[in-house]
DNA sequence: AAATATTTTTAGACAAGTCTAAATAAATTA
DNA sequence: TAATTTATTTAGACTTGTCTAAAAATATTT
């Protein structure tokens, strides 16, 4: 069985990967994790032991397949409660994200399963992010087009947000975007790459640290 | 904040003294927690610098008022979560009683509020304690009377058990014993202080160690 | 009350997970 | 290529929670 840390450990490295594809590097998994680099050296290390990741010295790391199995299993649990949550515990989508990153290393596949069938069999988390099923397979959503990415009168939905900080997510309630919130470009500006856009009829501006962030789906 | 470990001690100590009163001692509570004394006088020393427990050298140890407050807040989340396991998930009451441990830890006090909420603010748990709120207050149960106190003849109601192994629950589950489940004495053997009762209708003999942890409501 | 037994504490150790400071390897720049 | 910078690892330390073995305090028995 897995520690906490060991389990958060899996998870950055899981997330890093998504993005960086090749082997992750020490540095950069620290600054993920928020530990100094010698606290990852010796985590690589007893993980490594273990055949969760694969590691050879200043080569960075990556998961092993058993590794991957067991990240998907904790952002399954991660994702599944954070719809229950919501869903059931009428919480915001911009207040889960801490309660699961204590929900997800309770240990009982028996409840995970439960708690999914309960949900309904959920496929996406109150973010837009895919969960897994228990074999660890997910649908692969479209986070590749972002509201900068939309040219201008494109329209689109709301498909998913980066997983930010809270401040953002009551940026997002401010406004009321949601996922599925229908957004409409009108006007674009170099000088800034802020965005002009339309939402429940509404002509709001967004800067470009906003518009890289919500991921959108073309109407 | 206190750590799983700190936690378990305040509800270990919590429910030694509602059974002994008086304060709690070093080999006693190690025994509760299944540590060596040795590792009881080290966290008995932190509680007590926590101003948790009040303790005097080779004294024992009690709860202080935050002490107390602290353990029931821990006692009220694991009830909540089993009754949460039991009505919404379809667990079996011999099942929740190793993953609340997990969930008892969990820091949110709006997620254990909204969970009170959403079981409709349950009194007790599935195994007959009483749940208490976000004050402390709970409802002191007849935990006096147990199967082996009654008369012959005599006739009650399950009202709670012994929060014990999952042998005692599956061994409960096997002759359909759950709270509310009516029960009658028959008969009683004084050479092995065992019971004869009716149950349902059927005559069945129960030892002395099972009718110690039934409690009973007389009808 | 003295001797003995039991309980409790202390002393020193270890594993997990982290840190700082120093050493070493790799990458970059000149 | 040599010098310099950056990334990574090693060495040694600290905290938490546990352990064993030994010492000290308390309780029980003769
Ligand atoms: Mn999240
Ligand atoms: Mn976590
Ligand atoms: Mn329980
Ligand atoms: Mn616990």
């Amino acid at each position: 069985m897995l520690s906490q840390s060991e389990e958060n450990y899996l998870k950055a490295i899981y997330s890093l990967s998504e993005l960086q594809g090749e082997a992750i590097s020490t540095n950069l998994l620290s600054e993920k994790m928020s530990t100094k680099p010698s606290s990852v050296t010796d985590m690589v290390k007893k993980l490594s032991d273990k055949k969760l990741i694969s590691y050879k010295k200043y080569q960075g790391c990556e998961l092993t397949i058993v590794g991957k199995k067991m990240a998907l299993q904790i952002i399954r649990k991660h994702r599944l409660w954070e719809v229950f949550l919501v869903k059931k515990l009428n919480f915001g989508w911009d207040e889960v994200h801490e309660i699961a990153e204590q929900l997800e290393h309770i240990q009982s596949t028996k409840l995970t399963d439960h708690l999914e069938e309960y949900l309904g069999f959920p496929r996406f988390d109150p973010h837009g992010d895919p969960i897994p099923d228990k074999n660890g397979v997910f649908e692969k959503i479209n986070k590749s087009k972002v509201l900068s990415d939309v040219i201008i009168n494109g329209k689109g939905s709301v498909v998913g947000v980066e997983d930010g900080s809270s401040g953002f997510f009551q940026f997002l309630n401010r406004y009321e975007i949601g996922l599925g919130t229908e957004i409409q470009v009108i006007e674009k500006f170099d000088f800034d790459l802020s965005i002009l856009v339309l939402i429940n009829g509404k002509e709001i501006s967004f800067s470009s640290v906003v518009a890289n962030k919500i991921f959108i789906q073309l109407l």
